[in-house]
DNA sequence: ATCGATGCAAAGCGTTTGCAGGGGT
DNA sequence: ACCCCTGCAAACGCTTTGCATCGAT
């Protein structure tokens, strides 16, 4: 789930490009968020990179995260309940995700991330999406269920 | 968007099956959701039942949706942003939805659930969901884009 | 009489913001 | 010299919770 990541200088690009600066603590943020498993919230990695870089704040760390979803190196998930904290994923590729409905937890799914997704799926509503002003431009998939108790072996998030 | 709308003794049944009691700010609160164009938020609920109910609180509302969540009379969909409020759905069926990257209004899409997505997008998939104990129960779509200006007519969440 | 639901107020939590100081270009 | 970024603290908005009261069984 780590694979794409990317390397300091394709985000310091990527961040110039959007007229962001490349900090070392977006750079940790980064690094920190795509090493670890799973999808943790911006309080988990805050946690995770004071051992590096102790002087960093958690305004600091939800700033990083935010100029890092801006330049598309990371995605944001939506909180399951509200009032939850949200999820990040330095999403390499994209893929869909299995949300447990039992204990809330995100598990990446090894799946290709289909453009042409509408298409296959309703042409008739791509169709009228397109006649109707509507300009798709991507789509988050996400399923629901129960992961059975006794395999917890995975990256939970 | 407000066919399949409950009736009052289906929604009494329905709670009632969960162990959770019909009340008059139970119904009022899905009657005003079903009634309302998109997808309102608990306080635009909470001012929209106002008049009917002048002394219902803003806290009572959030159980209300809660217990609706609960039997599956009302859906709740993710905040777009971070801190955001939620919105809600009386779902009479299940539909996808269009959520506008410039404004964060959600478009209700004239789609068929489909059951069996899955097994269609990615058989393979499926049987590599079901060999690691996931149970999908079901799942969620939502089309991210733009809607093209001056055609704003539609009903906005 | 019991037990959940209501309504009010207050707390809680995740997130954002204001602002002074700092550092790279 | 400029401008963005950082870090701290305080503020903010949405949602939940504590608790006394109410109402239906």
């Amino acid at each position: 789930m780590t694979s794409n990541r990317l390397d300091h200088d394709a985000l310091s690009d990527a961040l110039g490009a959007a007229g962001l600066r490349s900090t070392p603590q977006r750079l940790a943020v980064y690094d920190q968020l795509a090493a670890m498993d799973g999808h943790p919230t911006a309080e988990q990695v805050f946690r995770a990179v004071r051992p590096r870089l102790p002087r960093i704040s958690l305004a600091t760390v939800y700033k990083a995260l935010e100029a890092l979803t801006a330049v598309g190196a990371v995605d944001r998930l939506n909180p399951e309940a509200a009032g939850g904290p949200t999820r990040y994923d330095a999403r390499g590729d994209r893929h869909y995700h299995f949300r447990c409905l039992r204990t809330g937890a995100i598990h990446d799914l090894p799946t290709q991330y289909d453009p042409a997704l509408i298409e296959r799926l309703d042409p008739a509503l791509a169709d009228d999406l397109r006649s109707r002003g509507f300009q798709v431009t991507g789509y988050r998939l996400e399923l629901l269920g129960y992961r059975l108790p006794g395999r917890e072996g995975g990256r939970e998030a």
